[in-house]
DNA sequence: ACAGGTATTTGACAGATGTCTAATACCTCG
DNA sequence: CGAGGTATTAGACATCTGTCAAATACCTGT
């Protein structure tokens, strides 16, 4: 018998594969326990903000592994930065964790 | 001056290590743009599954490519599969996506 | 039982990722 | 300006991840 399996298939009408690529690149920077320790303790603070000095201790990594996560979160949007004297606090940006999960419900729901 | 830095913090009260951990290995096994276009075009499907075979052209990788990322994805709760005869037609797990989406919305909103 | 189609496992490999130390940059206060 | 605290960058390294080809397993029809 020759070959049954299914004819060529067309790509989903959700989600191209460029939508894929950038809404996984969103998904990854989330996708990683430090940082969303790091998300999760910013948001939980009365002032909306934490400095890496902050940080560091808190997730029992050195500093430079803590801004390198944080360089990553704010490249996709995640988290601001403002300097203010000797420190560098970080905020959450407000619904980017929206945006993320309406992406997703809108590609897998 | 001696340091100034903030005082040793402590940890969120939205998400322990060991559930950031929990989180993570579930957001990771979306944040992959093939395993998010493969639960798209299954959830597309009339039917609701779609099999190996039929997903391999989609994404064009490797049939065995394709079966590492179903595992992952299967490991996770978020497809299951059932084989029928030769082939093994993989499910999106309902609610699993929104489990996800309610996960990180406790954790990080 | 065997032939042929489908699926997964195994083993190998390149590239991405997370971590650290050391070096550099940034900022404030004497 | 120089000392000292804070933050980031650069470089190195181990591990994880995604991919493929080859081998194996699974299933059906003859």
């Amino acid at each position: 018998m020759s070959q049954s399996c299914a004819p060529p298939a067309s790509l989903s009408t959700r989600l191209s594969a460029i939508d894929a690529v950038a809404l996984a690149d969103r998904l990854k920077a989330l996708a990683d326990p430090v940082r969303l320790q790091l998300v999760s303790y910013i948001l939980d603070q009365e002032s909306g903000e934490a400095c890496t000095c902050e940080l560091a201790p808190l997730v029992e990594l050195s500093e430079p592994t803590v801004s390198h996560h944080l360089k990553k979160l704010e490249a996709n949007g995640l988290v601001s930065k403002e300097r203010r004297g000797m420190n560098v606090y970080y905020r959450v940006v407000p619904q980017a964790i929206g945006e993320i999960t309406a992406a997703l419900n809108a590609a897998c729901c």
